[in-house]
DNA sequence: CGACGATTTGAATAGGATCAATGGGAGTGG
DNA sequence: CCACTCCCATTGATCCTATTCAAATCGTCG
């Protein structure tokens, strides 16, 4: 473990209110580890043994049925995922794997439970970490269930750009296979979507988005603070 | 508020390790009513003034966007909505409504975030529930992107011989109307998701459903415990 | 330069949605 | 008790969206 990614991890909302004292319990009980792209860290039906942290890299949550695949969402540093599993001490139901090389910090998920029953400010951290990831579903249910391709294609971008600093240019966060995934259609339907936006001044070059209409774009994709705000 | 509630609301996993002091704090400041059916009781973006808690009766949470509408899901007695909300004293992300004549305890979400900060047990005892309806929106999400409407349809019956005792004839816990916007999709669809079914034994009349060939329709649902499982 | 993977494009198909019309109870009032 | 009405569900026809399969193109990396 290496001290300097200390701080990062310590200042998650997660760990911020919790004594010194339990955070390096918490810490010496954990494994930092680095791993190559695309390397599968956990498949959804296995016991939940550690939570997981991302401190370098990307990481990638799917999902898996039948012959399917989908990409259930990202999570870039600093962000835990699958803390709703360690806690229940159930599977995981969702996989996850690297999108790049990345550093991730595993937490034995007894000593987060333990620790979950003696620290309390720990235990209230968890239950505002939990209703932001709880919240942040259903926006994506929403999205999914009451949107077209388009739609979320265009609100994306919106979401994007706003990330982005509002300049009106932006730059796609992973590859447009797993764009496509996360939006629930396919690259081909993608690649069509873009298309279909191009009258409302999307260009684009690669990863590389302008957006060119911010009116005419907001007006066809309706954004709804309901459903993309990430912040309530 | 009627004393003979109380027991069923007070063994709610939610407040079951709460002191009894507290617990009748929390009940002394909430309102129980009784609805007609029809009725909305929150709208989405409204401030989470309550904890709503099902006594009696059903209610339905959907979302609105645009001109479309959707049904997110159907909390019956003794179930809580909108926890999260209410806990991170945002807004709703659902609007609720009766199906029928409901009684329902509204707690003013202001006691509740108290308690949540003075009572460690309750405060536990939300990370459970809390980490419980995230998984089951994340299950609702993997049905929805990975499975055609018939496939989901499917499962959600099997679901529902099970819930009911498996005995290969059901009833359908709700309308049609409201099954197939759960469902993500229109009524027509849903009626014909049932005539395509009707090859593997699935007999319709009304809202009672046999089930006359349970492993022809398994094999076409292909049941996956990490999404159609309620329990784990 | 060549090869590979990712993206794009095209054509055909399938899955769902929409619109319109019909059928079928449940409840109401005569 | 029956006729009427209304709402829900079903059916049919059509349209639109999105998926699939196939092929071409682009870009990157070796």
């Amino acid at each position: 473990m290496r001290p300097s990614d200390l701080p990062q991890v310590r200042s998650l909302e997660l760990f911020e209110s919790m004594s010194d004292s339990n955070f390096e319990l918490l810490m010496q009980a954990a494994y930092l580890q680095t791993f190559p792209a695309q390397l599968e860290l956990i498949a959804e039906g296995d016991p939940a043994d550690f939570l997981y942290i991302v401190i370098e890299g990307c990481v990638e949550l799917f999902a898996r049925s039948n012959g399917g695949e989908t990409t259930m969402g990202m999570v870039r540093p600093v962000g835990t995922f699958i803390l709703a599993a360690v806690l229940k001490d159930a599977v995981y139901l969702m996989s996850a794997r690297t999108c790049k090389r990345s550093r991730v910090l595993m937490v034995p998920s007894e000593d987060v439970r333990q620790l979950f029953q003696r620290d309390e400010a720990f235990a209230r951290a968890i239950v505002v970490e939990l209703a932001s990831c709880y919240r942040t579903v259903v926006k994506e249910h929403k999205d999914l269930k009451l949107r077209t391709a388009v739609e979320r294609l265009a609100n994306r971008l919106l979401r994007y750009n706003l990330d982005q600093g509002d300049t009106g240019s932006l730059e796609l966060p992973h590859g447009k296979r797993t764009l496509a995934s996360l939006l629930g259609m396919t690259p081909e339907n993608l690649s069509r979507a873009f298309n279909t936006l191009k009258p409302y001044g999307v260009v684009v070059r690669g990863n590389k988005i302008s957006l060119n209409d911010l009116e005419a774009l907001a007006n066809l994709a309706k954004p709804n603070p309901l459903i993309d705000d990430r912040t309530t």
